[in-house]
DNA sequence: TAATAAAATTGTAATGATTACAATTTTGGT
DNA sequence: ACCAAAATTGTAATCATTACAATTTTATTA
């Protein structure tokens, strides 16, 4: 399918997770859908294909994926959770306005920072909100 | 008290927004207590020297805050809602040992990025989490 | 000072996301 | 085909948050 779908297919076979029907719908969903998708998304949208899907089973999915470190959690709102299947590192974009979530690329590295010495760093998320370009238009024609 | 609380009371006042006894005593919770602490925390707390306290009030007050530009939701956590009385631009650090949510400081303005050209941002943060060094220690000490 | 309207607070019930868990189904290896 | 382990399901429980109506407090004005 492609090369992240590839990847993850790899990493399940080297952590010995078994590519279940579920398991597989849930990894191309997501290769597919790079929106961030809630739970709720992933299970409504999957479910028509599958009609006797549990979303328990879209919870139990998502954790194995995020604990196989195949699946990153984008948590850009407080009130939702998001899932994310490109795990290099990039910022994530919210447009308070039409609600998108897009992604932009960062040089984390470039990131002047004081008071980490001596940690170990495992997870950087880099989160901003604003207004996407489309959106700035329309508030401008409303004049 | 402090720059910080003497900030906010200026604020609040330059809004129109009352100063009553349940928001001064958030207000100083926050500044005394600059570790996020979550709404549950903020409420079991302030609740010991008003007893008849409200949780829907901490929620109420808090929002208010946050509307005024006065706190900073801090979503490290997927779980849980933390509230930082500093709105300055800073990163922080979740140890994932110990639990604790430090700052540390950052130039935003260094974090080489592309693909936002055209969005208005209106709110960045940046979250890490790793291990801190004092847990760092316990865990080689138990060799 | 008393009256009053607006704002703040309270407490309960509703909502919605997530988790726990026991029962059932599916899978891979013998 | 059989069996044990893993995955999935469905229901109930939990927990944070919100909605909302009733009550209390506050600032203002008479």
């Amino acid at each position: 399918m492609n090369q992240v779908y590839d990847h993850a297919i790899e990493e399940l076979k080297r952590q010995n997770i078994r590519l279940s029907t579920r398991r597989q719908k849930v990894l191309e969903y997501l290769c597919h859908n790079l929106v961030h998708p809630t739970v709720d998304r992933i299970y409504v949208d999957i479910k028509k294909e599958l009609p006797n899907l549990s979303k328990t089973t879209i919870y139990n999915i998502l954790d194995t994926f995020v604990d196989a470190g195949l699946v990153r959690i984008v948590n850009i709102e407080d009130n939702e959770v998001r899932y994310d299947i490109i795990t290099e590192p990039h910022g994530h974009f919210k447009c308070v306005e039409c609600g998108a979530i897009s992604d932009f690329e960062i040089d984390i590295d470039s990131l002047a920072l004081t008071g980490l010495s001596g940690c170990k760093i495992t997870d950087q998320d880099v989160y901003f909100k604003g207004i996407c370009p489309e959106c700035l238009l329309n508030i401008n024609n409303k004049d």
